[in-house]
DNA sequence: AATGAATGAGGATTCATTCAT
DNA sequence: GATGAATGAATCCTCATTCAT
């Protein structure tokens, strides 16, 4: 009997909880970080304030809510991914395009939200922050990458940022361009730019790097 | 003169106009840009708040100020590398070694303002946004690279994206990493994946990139 | 049932109304209009200023309120009076004794705001401006007047206007006297004037006035 | 030499304080009087606040100063009218005149300034305002028609008081109907109106006014 | 004497949070 | 348990007035 009015109760909880969910992301694309108010998002999921401070005792809880649950499926997906037994390069081809489709579809969230200064200093939690946690995973699949061979020898965490912030440039790119591509394309740009790197192959000499210049300064440097 | 005292009135405006930059900096570094009121920034540039407002006229306008104050060296440097007769890797080298640089030695006018999408859409003049121009140079950059034979053929605009992306990354590592490495190590990382990728050069096999697979699918894609 | 709740809190909303309006009209007659803040009225009525603007979501709309409110009354009485089947002096005369009790009961929302330009300016509702509704009733009953043989043929607005004026005169001249009189002796005084004209009747000689002159100018004109 | 510098000076002030005028009833009228800032005043000017200040030591002095630059030619005339050995009408007649042609050429100064409480209450000086003068020198005239047998006997200074409103009220009519009529014709309705009456003679028969009948009350009064 | 930068009290408005019904 | 009215601290901005140069 108490089990059953408990899970009863639960699942309006969930349910509820849902519905304030698409309430806060619709007030946020509409008005913005600075327009979300309690009172709007309240008012957008059809509930009095009262019962909206009866789910997340602060107006930080409900952000917090709001973020992980956008972020949540992003990094199930890379958990899985991370253990799968794939070439490192299919696991990062799939980790982006995964992404690259999650951020489209929802994009006011992560506009507003998740990529946002304010909203992390603001819902960043006691240990590992989002994006702690993908560059760690990441980097183990880079990792992954070198011992199998595939990978020269590099810094997996250094490079799982780089990775993580070329796949947000790309986001932000099609989302400035207005454009939204065939699902392939940018993503496998990316993978390849990454793997491949920029460089002509094939008799094309470049400038060598730096790196093998021994640290040298050209003229304008 | 007229002249002496204009010039005269010009520096003093201009001296307290870079107190006040400070003192913004200060205030959003401590508090946060939530925290950032204008009472706070007049009280830490010393002066009161009437004064502030004398300065700029609006919070919004003090903002774009101190926003465009920290990446106008950025954009200066940038511009300036472009019309350099370099070839485009060390073009694209010198721009983010100089960045990251920048980055790394005004940090917290980076963490609350620039990279922020609340002060974006505040600051966001009617044109052409920071990024965007950032992204128009890169992009000719490596076209440049391209024409010359040097780079693949690739999207410049979509890899310009991807490429400051990458860049942000880099510097968010050190962010969070803590540590602060040898001036040209990460930059070098950087230049490195992007120019050479991450292949593993010398017979060592790798599944081909799905451009190169003609877009067939794996198993788990 | 739902309409119970709806018409309790219609009268509490409504009560609470009526106390922002005593309110606003003490503190308008303490500090005068530009003495009159939201803080004052807000704490005068005993409630916090966020509740002012619960019932008022601006100044502006507080003070079209208490302007409203004051004027209702007059306007209603005049509307009634106007269809009613009166000769036209009785009308102007039931109007102005109503107008000078209203007023000289309110005397300090009309102190402070009806006849001030400056709230005038801040209520003016889009179409027609309480005065000019007035106005247009005084002068259909002017014209009913001329209509039905009592009055001379004049132009009903213009006299309206003036006669407005003369009402207003007439209140100014009690409370600047200090004295308020016997309550039919300054209406039929009024009306008095508008009927009969100050001329002595019998025999006195009178100068002609300019339109009987035919314009000629007088010396010193 | 003393008194030629200081008369220089004089003059010199009393430049200023015109210009000062001019810039005051411009800024009044752009701006209304909530917008009437001693910025813009000294702006509109174009001198200094600081050199405001020395004019005017504070800005209800400056709003006294324009207040009663702009009423003293009223004045001015009508104590001169007074003295004028003229018939009551005639003197009434002309200071109608007079009156509606000032106030139409100075409309915003008496739509922001005198006819305005908020400003009435910020320059009452302490003993008469300029309509307690105003209405006694009517009364005067009124006074005058009385005994030279001219007028009926009434009260003199209630019917002053109402002639300055229906005046005034003469003056709104012009301003509200857009259209400024010959210079003669709304002035000549309110003199017929105050020596004659409403009434049409000549064997129409109107209600007996309340003082005829005594008092008596009519159904519906 | 003229200037205009500096001041800071004051005012309108918002909004997270509480609590009586 | 749900409600939404009440709260008041906090915020942006204005402007009369002063005073050092």
């Amino acid at each position: 009997m108490a089990g059953l009015a408990e899970r009863r109760k639960e699942m309006l909880d969930e349910f509820t909880r849902g519905a304030i969910y698409e309430a806060a992301v619709n007030v946020l694309t509409q008005h913005g970080l600075g327009g979300a108010t309690m009172d709007r998002v309240a008012s957008e999921a059809g509930i009095a304030k009262g019962s909206l401070y009866k789910y997340f005792r602060t107006k930080r809880a409900l952000l917090e809510f709001v973020h992980n649950r956008a972020i949540e499926p992003l990094q199930k997906r890379l958990s899985e991914l991370v253990d799968q037994p794939l070439p490192a390069v299919e696991k990062l081809r799939q980790i982006v395009r995964h992404w690259r489709e999650h951020l489209v579809q929802n994009r006011p969230v992560f506009e507003f939200l998740v990529n946002d200064r304010a909203v992390q200093s603001l819902v960043r939690d006691s240990e590992m922050t989002a994006r702690a946690l993908a560059v760690h995973q990441i980097a183990s699949i880079i990792s992954q990458g070198i011992q199998q061979g595939a990978f020269r020898s590099v810094d997996p965490r250094l490079v799982a940022d780089m990775f993580i912030g070329a796949a947000i440039g790309m986001v932000e790119h099609e989302f400035s361009s207005g454009r939204v591509r065939e699902v392939d394309e940018a993503t496998n740009s990316l993978i390849d730019i990454f793997v491949n790197g920029l460089m002509a192959r094939g008799g094309t000499t470049v400038l060598p790097s730096a790196r093998e210049r021994g640290g040298t300064q050209l003229p304008g440097e």
